[in-house]
DNA sequence: GGACGTTATCTTTTT
DNA sequence: GATAACGTCC
């Protein structure tokens, strides 16, 4: 306890009354909380289990975890520390019943909920934004806690009774299939809390103290939920900023900072506004630009370090001289100062940018990791394999069904699917199922109704190996039988393009294996699958070579977090960052707190980089310094315009660029 | 039903 | 410039 500054430690003696710890970038957050974990159990004497840590990431929880662990030994790991989703999926795998769901439900990603959607409400020529416009208001009702038949009763105009309606045939599809979506896992748990007074007792004897992270990216719904959960004894503590808030365009909703206080006027407030990261300069800059905001709350961050080099700005002809000079930049220091190459870190706005910086790194063979999570998930080879493990866990999951039947061909058509779902419609059953059933002969061809049966039978066979015997083998084996290399080979343009395909299969299942393997927490199948839903596994095994040497690459909101000695934010132009969507809409402030959090991951260094063109779909553009540049205060930074460059500096830059080179080359 | 060519459309992305 | 959705042809 002795580590903590005065706010810190008031902030870990607080239990009396609700806590809201407004804590800046940089300010100890977690270790506060690790250390409130600490106290709770070691000097309040709270039982390990009943103390409930909510995190965003699966990433933040992990580490919670690993510091708490550290710092109170073997008993850490009996606390429950999660993301809201996994709370909420362990929520609903205890009070199924009360939900009315079978044991074994699936979750639905994005594309899953939306292609279910589609069918659901007949929506099949819909144009794309729209149906995407359509699952957004779902969403938002759904945050809402109400019932496709509250949102058709406030509807206010045709268009939302529409969605409505569309609201109303989804659910009944998901209840049909015993799938969730994302918003379930928070929801589902929320709204039985509330109708169920048994369960709520329940809960709230079991929470006996309740921490959430990055409370400014609560949604209505987990609000709601934490507010059940907390009940009146209110044992809690929330940590937010305001100034990080970078996720209200998917339901975050920073008010809860406000609306807290009305629900609690017990609520305690304190702030952490000691920055223990960055140089003083960059905290200044960091200060000066989040000023343009308005704010909820008032806090200033001070840094007791020193004052450091003035932040440089890297002005250059076009996108792939930003990306040479960048990696060069980064080369020469790293020769200079003898730094590790995992102290770099390159920040940018969307993950196209990464793209170039890519080829500048593998020309130098510099190496690098790219965090870009949701891209490996949205290959269809994966979609497929995934659904695959859907159905073996769950056969009443329709939407993997209609995925896979065909896939690879098993020449079903639509009119065979038609004829199944008719039937299945009207038994009140689902689509696998209904084919084994004897009623569906007179209905189905001799041909049709072999191919069907086959393949129900295949799966029913493979799901019952990987229920009762080892589930790896069985996918194994299931994939075996499928042909489904030799159809990725069949299907792609190029040998080699199959052969990625393939490997990313194998990467799947790898992961579910140590996954269900795994030596500290070994699950059963079902269990690893929805972690995999979860996006839990791609991410621990990223992790475990995070201490690899590479040049970090990742996106602003991915970057939220985390620090680095030297940060480079690329593509400082205006329609980047800020990005042309928010201009026009108007949301130029929390592109400025996104400004903010890249600005606050710098420890020692950071460097700005911009184009004066830059090529944007195919076609060359003219760009223009970033809003956010001109905001800083002049004399901290550095401007570098490669045209301005004296002859001398020319050859300056060469020869360093020859010394790094040859650096490179001993190494 | 599937392969291939043409044409609009472009964020960020914890789960 | 890449992709996905659409239309056309076999």
């Amino acid at each position: 306890m002795s580590s903590l500054n005065p706010a810190q430690s008031q902030a870990v003696k607080h239990v009396h009354t609700p806590l809201l710890v407004l804590a800046g970038a940089g300010s100890g957050k977690t270790l506060a909380i690790t250390h409130k974990l600490a106290h709770l159990v070691r000097s309040l004497y709270y039982t390990p289990e009943s103390i409930y840590a909510v995190t965003f990431t699966n990433k933040a929880a992990r580490e919670m975890k690993e510091r708490a662990g550290k710092l109170m030994g073997e008993e850490a790991v009996r606390l429950n520390v999660s993301t809201f989703h996994t709370f909420g999926l362990n929520f609903i795998r205890q009070e199924y019943k009360a939900l009315q769901l079978k044991r074994s439900f699936t979750l639905l990603d994005e594309d899953d909920s939306m292609a279910m959607l589609r069918e659901a409400g007949n929506l099949g020529q819909l144009d794309k934004q729209v149906l995407f416009a359509l699952r957004h208001e779902i969403s938002n009702w759904k945050n809402a806690l109400l019932t496709p038949e509250q949102a058709m009763a406030i509807a206010k105009d045709k268009d939302q009774q529409l969605a409505a309606t569309a609201y109303a045939a989804y659910e009944r599809t998901q209840r049909a299939c015993h799938a969730l979506d994302f918003d379930d896992l928070i929801l589902l748990p929320a709204a039985c809390l509330r109708d169920n007074l048994d369960i709520r007792e329940k809960w709230q004897d079991k929470v006996r103290y309740l921490l959430i992270d990055e409370y400014q990216d609560t949604n209505g719904a987990q609000y709601e939920l934490m507010k059940f959960l907390a009940g009146t004894r209110a044992a809690f503590t929330v940590v937010g900023d305001d100034d990080q808030s970078i996720y209200a365009w998917r339901g975050a909703n920073p008010e809860n900072l406000n609306i807290l206080q009305q629900d609690f006027p017990k609520l305690q407030v304190i702030k952490l506004e000691q920055n223990y990261r960055s140089f003083g300069r960059i905290l200044k800059c960091a200060n000066t630009l989040i000023a343009n905001n308005p704010h909820l709350f008032e806090k200033s961050l001070w840094s007791q370090k020193t004052y450091g080099e003035p932040l440089r700005v890297l002005s250059c002809k076009n996108d792939e001289d930003e990306a040479e000079r960048v990696v060069n930049e980064i080369m020469m220091r790293k020769m200079r100062f003898n730094l590790n190459w995992k102290q770099f870190a390159i920040l940018f706005r969307g993950n196209h940018q990464a793209r170039l910086f890519e080829k500048a790194l593998i020309e130098k063979r510099i190496p690098y990791k790219l965090s870009g999570g949701q891209s490996f998930f949205a290959k269809a080879e994966i979609k497929d394999v995934l659904a695959y493990f859907r159905l073996l866990v769950n056969e009443d999951d329709d939407a993997a069904f209609l995925r896979i039947v065909n896939v690879p061909r098993r020449d079903i058509g639509a009119v065979t699917i038609e004829k199944l779902g008719a039937y299945a419609q009207r038994r009140h059953g689902s689509l696998l199922p209904s084919s084994l059933e004897l009623g569906i002969e007179s209905e189905l061809n001799g041909r049709s109704l072999t191919a069907v049966r086959q393949f129900a039978e295949l799966i029913r066979r493979y799901a019952e190996q990987a229920r009762k015997g080892d589930a790896l083998e069985a996918v194994n084996e299931l994939l075996k039988a499928i042909g489904y290399e030799g159809w990725l080979y069949e299907q792609a343009s190029s040998p080699k393009v199959a052969q990625s395909r393939w490997q990313n299969v194998q990467d799947l299942v790898s992961w579910l294996g140590n996954h269900i393997n795994h030596p500290q927490d070994p699950c059963d199948f079902e269990e690893a699958v929805n972690r995999l839903l979860l996006r839990d596994m791609l991410e621990r095994s990223a992790e475990e070579d995070r201490n690899a040497d590479e040049v970090q690459m990742l996106t602003l909101h991915a970057a939220k977090g985390l620090e680095y000695p030297h940060v480079y934010m690329v593509g400082m132009e205006e329609e980047l960052l800020p990005h042309h969507v928010s201009i026009e809409e108007g949301n130029i402030e929390e592109e400025r707190r996104l400004a903010y959090v890249g600005i606050t991951r710098a420890q020692e260094t950071l460097v700005f980089s911009l184009c004066k063109t830059r090529k944007r779909y195919g076609e060359l553009v003219h760009c223009e310094p970033s809003r956010f540049l001109t905001e800083l205060p002049v004399d901290d930074l550095q401007w570098d315009d490669q045209r301005n460059q004296s002859e001398e500096q020319k050859a300056q830059v060469r020869e360093d660029r020859l010394a790094a080179l040859k650096a490179l080359l001993d190494d």
